[in-house]
DNA sequence: GAGCACTGC
């Protein structure tokens, strides 16, 4: 390298370090005095170097003073573990292209090693950042801030993150770059190679999003094309090993191994003797056990959802005003705070309220009953909780293949769960975990870790995005965990129905830019082909609104209320039509800050839909997909039904005998209407968005479709060759003899097009 | 006549 131009590494040093002569140009005898990074050669940058930098009294990146600030948190730095084995990880850092790092809670890994990295790549100086991942947005938006404090640097500048909706970096400037793994993702599908990125460190591995899981995927085969480029992977000490393998280069010799202790206090573990028939009444008598006999400090629960947690709450606090009637001077107040994900987050911000305080002065304290999901096993951290009370189980998202239907179970958790659970005790101080299963079904009826999101979820998605990536061999890909052949089957076999596929895999024009819409393919093709039946406007709205939470409110007390609101929004064609009126009418009254309420909807969710709504027309807009509408309402609402069959003719139902039960097509499921649809009747043929599993299989969101806009619009898929006999398969020849202008001399009857509402 | 574990684009 002879130039600067060719090694733009050096840009940043005086001219006496490039081979121009004179220190002398710099007005100094000691070019260091001025330049804090004097004298650092990018990647062999050494512990000395860098703690001299960070004491130098101007900032490397902004050439400002450094503020008194910095130096206060410089000095907290300073007593991070991770701080302690700087030189350690430089030398580890210089000399390998991929690490695996662990470091537990409190060791600094996820502020700290980003930094360090910077200052031995010095993207600043050739317009390459270093990108951190996080499994979630709020994570990847706070630590951007406090390392930006850290640095000295305003947020958004030389330190930013990037999440969806949200793009806090400027381009340039820019050099460390916190994002979601979903963002890093959606970037690989269209920069394979991620040439932005000189150092990409992916965090919270152990987590095993399937974001994390796909990235570790394409950037095992990345570091072969790309020497320079360095990785980072960051976890929990359970999986080390196991990702140290995978990353190994050759197949004998596992990745190095970065370790870091972490600063927890101890947590007392304890089980119980025999196994817990009801699980909710048992975690109820602990919780009130530690309360009338255990010292101060507020208790966590898990349980598994919603319901279960606010019938929980309700009865503890029973218990517990019962045990204060009965000894007042030795039994303290206790509050009950109930913690899920679809709470308004101003409920959820009640777990941080104080405990509540003695009745009198000198009487017992009061104590704090925070009962979660598992949300408070990783998302969100309570502290003062000195008491963890730990049933073992939570829901877990299954996959199912054959049905292609994915559903929540509620399943033992896993040995890596129960510890991260048991460390929420000790994170103030020295704690007790309380298990409510035995010592020897821990030992031997746990899994080691949670089974992967990969090996649980449909993966229609997840294949789209690694074709567009450029990677042909689905099934010899290099997974981490590799997901089970038939999932991945049934993912091509979907694409390959949707044309975003061809026959022999490969990418259509279609699928490209289906690839480019952060949804669904199914929802990606219908709201592509939506111009051709001019009702692209509603198509977006439409998909928009099925892309958010449920918008539905039904509080407990008010059902009637809740039903009696939603009926009059609702449009008997079906549910999709009601999700585009209340859109509108939402949008219509955007003025009246009560609307939402009043109607019973969530303003939350809708306010989602509208950010969704903007995000995905900007999307339609940069690849040409035309926005129209049609005036007629009723020609509309046609053209919308007709839309949605060109996505979801996979998922069709088709009316058998008059007990309201459905038969989904092909697999033959037998269903119901759920009770939350808006059809005012039951029509022979149905589109739904969902299979759910719950008391029964039901199918939620529903609209009526014509058999014959099904033959027109996925012929392929409704080749009656492929269907087992039965009435689908009679109703079917029936519609298609009529389409080829035959009469159906089976019955007479004409496949039910003309059939008759009943109301 | 039911419910929404949790994330993410």
């Amino acid at each position: 390298m002879a130039s600067d131009k060719e090694n733009p590494y050096l840009a940043h040093l005086p001219p006496s370090e490039r081979g121009v002569s004179s220190g002398a140009r710099n007005g100094s005898a000691n070019p260091a005095a001025k330049e804090p990074l004097y004298g650092f050669m990018p990647r062999k940058v050494n512990g000395n170097q860098v703690r001299k930098a960070l004491e130098h009294e101007t900032n490397p990146f902004t050439k400002l003073p450094h503020t008194p600030q910095y130096r206060k948190i410089l000095e907290a730095r300073k007593k991070l573990p991770v701080y302690a084995q700087m030189d350690e990880f430089y030398k580890m850092f210089s000399n390998n292209q991929i690490i695996v790092m662990v470091g537990e809670t409190g060791s600094g890994k996820t502020t700290q090693i980003p930094q360090f990295v910077a200052y031995s790549d010095l993207p600043h100086t050739r317009g390459k950042l270093v990108a951190c991942t996080q499994p979630r947005r709020v994570a990847a938006m706070s630590v951007a801030k406090r390392v930006a404090d850290e640095m000295d640097v305003q947020l958004g500048r030389q330190v930013g993150y990037s999440i969806r909706f949200e793009d806090m970096t400027e381009p340039g400037t820019t050099f460390l770059k916190y994002m979601t793994d979903g963002m890093l993702l959606r970037e690989a599908m269209n920069d394979p190679d991620l040439q932005r990125y000189s150092t990409i460190i992916l965090d919270e591995a152990h987590e095993r999003t399937l974001a994390t899981d796909i990235l570790m995927g394409l950037l095992k085969a990345l570091a072969k094309r790309r020497p320079d480029l360095k990785i980072i992977i960051m976890s929990a000490t359970l999986d080390a090993l196991k990702f140290q393998k995978y990353f190994g280069l050759t197949t004998d010799a596992a990745a190095p191994l970065f370790k870091v202790p972490g600063r927890t206090h101890p947590v007392e573990v304890f089980y119980t003797q025999e196994p817990e028939p009801d699980y909710v009444e048992a975690a109820i008598r602990t919780v009130l056990m530690i309360h009338r006999a255990e010292d101060p400090g507020d208790i966590l629960l898990f349980l598994t959802g919603e319901e279960e947690i606010e019938d929980a709450c309700r009865k503890i606090k029973l218990e517990a005003d019962d045990l204060i009637n009965q000894d007042p001077d030795s039994v303290g107040p206790l509050v009950c705070i109930p913690l899920y994900s679809s709470l308004p987050p101003q409920q959820q911000q009640r777990i941080f309220d104080a405990p509540p305080s003695a009745r009198t002065p000198d009487g017992p304290p009061g104590r704090k009953v925070v009962i979660s999901t598992n949300i408070a096993e990783t998302s969100l951290t309570i502290d003062g909780i000195v008491y963890v009370v730990d049933p073992g189980f939570s829901k877990q998202k299954v996959y199912n293949p054959r049905i292609r239907v994915e559903s929540l179970l509620v399943s033992p958790i896993s040995k890596a769960s129960a510890q991260q659970r048991a460390g929420r005790a000790g994170r103030t101080r020295p704690g007790k975990c309380f298990r409510l299963y035995t010592e020897k079904d821990f030992m031997t009826e746990l899994e080691e870790q949670t089974h992967p999101e990969i090996l649980r979820s449909n993966l229609a998605n997840t294949v789209l995005e690694l074709v567009k990536a450029g990677i042909k061999d689905l099934v010899r890909f290099d997974y981490v965990d590799a997901p089970a052949p038939e999932t991945l089957m049934r993912a091509l076999e979907l694409l390959n129905y949707l044309a975003a596929l061809d026959d022999d895999g490969n990418l259509t024009p279609l699928g490209a830019i289906m690839a480019e819409f952060p949804l669904d393919p199914q929802l990606a093709k219908m709201l592509i082909v939506s111009p051709e039946f001019r009702c692209s406007n509603e198509m977006l709205t439409i998909t928009a609104m099925l892309s958010v939470p449920n918008v539905w409110l039904r509080p407990n007390n008010q059902r009637k209320e809740a039903d009696a609101a939603k009926a009059l929004l609702s449009v008997p064609d079906g549910d999709h039509l009601t999700l585009l009126n209340v859109y509108n009418s939402y949008n219509q009254n955007k003025y009246d800050k009560n609307w939402a309420w009043t109607n019973y909807l969530s303003a939350r969710a809708l306010a989602q839909a509208d950010n969704v709504r903007e995000q995905l027309k900007r999307t339609m807009e940069r690849y040409e997909v035309e926005l129209v509408s049609i005036q007629d309402p009723k020609k509309l609402y046609f053209a919308i039904r007709q839309a949605l069959c060109c996505g979801f003719f996979m998922q069709v139902a088709h009316k058998e005998g008059e007990k309201g039960n459905y038969l989904t097509v092909k697999d033959n499921q037998v269903v119901g209407l759920h009770p939350s649809c808006g059809l005012d009747n039951q029509p022979e043929w149905v589109i739904f968005n969902e299979f759910v599993l719950t008391t029964r299989p039901y199918i939620r969101t529903v609209t009526e479709v014509r058999v014959e806009w099904l033959l027109e619009y996925a012929t392929q898929y409704y080749d009656l060759s492929t269907f087992t006999d039965g009435e689908t398969k009679r109703a079917l020849q029936r519609a298609a003899n009529k389409r080829a202008g035959k009469f159906d001399r089976v019955d007479g009857a004409d496949g039910g097009a003309q059939k008759k509402r009943k109301k």
